[in-house]
DNA sequence: GTCTATAATTTGATAGAC
DNA sequence: GTCTATCAAATTATAGAC
């Protein structure tokens, strides 16, 4: 699933390159073409518009992330292994190939974006802190706690993986990520 | 300091307001110049270059921060309450105007910048987190620490509200920046 | 300082042949 | 599906008059 078959598969990757080094705005169609081995205008074939490629980027990125981090509930995982998990995943975008997390770039620029693509980037956000919730309930802290309270502190781990990646890589260390994380699980914010 | 008093300081205020909405790559020059009420070749006459204007922006919008904080080491004013200047400098950007923190916008986009903004960016990134580190080290917790321990502390939290920031305007709900930050305090990460 | 005029390039997007 | 050709608009930037 989700592998690069057809043209469509490999300008979405391409794509996703782009938008997580420099933003919606930083990349054109013609870039996609040059890398693909194509003309621009058999980029718009697969995607009619830049805003329709962006809200496709922007599923399969969010779609691949829920697929691998899986059911929050799973009795076999326990919450510090799906909390790991959930990091690992940030730190794996920055760490692979010194790019940012899609949605902490498209976040930002989120008033500059199509409103197709700022709906994804809303889902993601929700649908992200909604699942970390899920997993902080299980824990023994989380069990007393309430669904609002859960939730505040899904957004208060995601909003600091996202800040920590993105002043990581305006230093260009990615010790700064791990420094940041290693605060958050002294401070036992984190299971 | 710092007014409004001729041609420049009204581009400058202009281009903060767009780079704060939609970032470096999504307004022009004609989008100021029509603005202020001249032509695009007048903003050259006052800023040559995008990478000259944009390294103007930030240089000015983290000198004004700094102004605002004041020394992190006055005996007159309390841990307590310089970190909530510091939380408060971050919700006021947002709330003043639904928009994002200058700083966390451009640190997103970091690799679409020229040069010559890149370094301010990473500059208020280095002095920040340093400003605030030393504020910690005034604590009872704080002065225990190291001075690698303290500034890990220190971008921890600036990460957060960065995050927070992008997370809050995402969703529209400046609540969900205050959540965070209470979770912040509840979790006794912040003075 | 601001203007007109314009250069040189890039952008997203379309029409129609193969 | 990909191409050539092209459009209309926008972009950063400069030259030179006022």
């Amino acid at each position: 699933m989700y592998q690069v078959t057809g043209k469509s598969a490999e300008i979405l990757d391409l794509a996703e390159r782009h938008v997580r080094t420099v933003g919606y705005n930083g990349f054109s169609f013609r870039d996609l073409a040059s890398e693909a081995g194509i003309k621009s205008a058999s980029v718009h074939y697969h995607f009619p518009t830049k805003g329709n490629l962006g809200a496709a980027v922007a599923r399969r990125y969010a779609d691949r992330f829920f697929e691998i981090m899986g059911d929050p509930l799973n009795p076999k995982k326990s919450p510090r292994i799906l909390t790991e998990a959930f990091i690992g995943a940030f730190r794996g975008a920055l760490n692979e190939d010194g790019r940012m997390c899609l949605f902490c770039i498209l976040g930002a620029e989120f008033a500059a974006l199509p409103p197709e693509v700022q709906h994804e980037v809303r889902s993601f956000f929700n649908k992200s802190s909604e699942w970390l919730a899920q997993v902080l309930g299980r824990t023994a802290t989380g069990t007393a706690a309430s669904d609002a309270e859960l939730k505040a502190r899904a957004r208060s781990i995601i909003a600091c993986l996202e800040g920590a990646m993105m002043v990581a890589r305006a230093n260009d260390q990615l010790s700064i990520f791990d420094d940041i994380v290693g605060h958050l699980r002294r401070a036992h914010v984190v299971p």
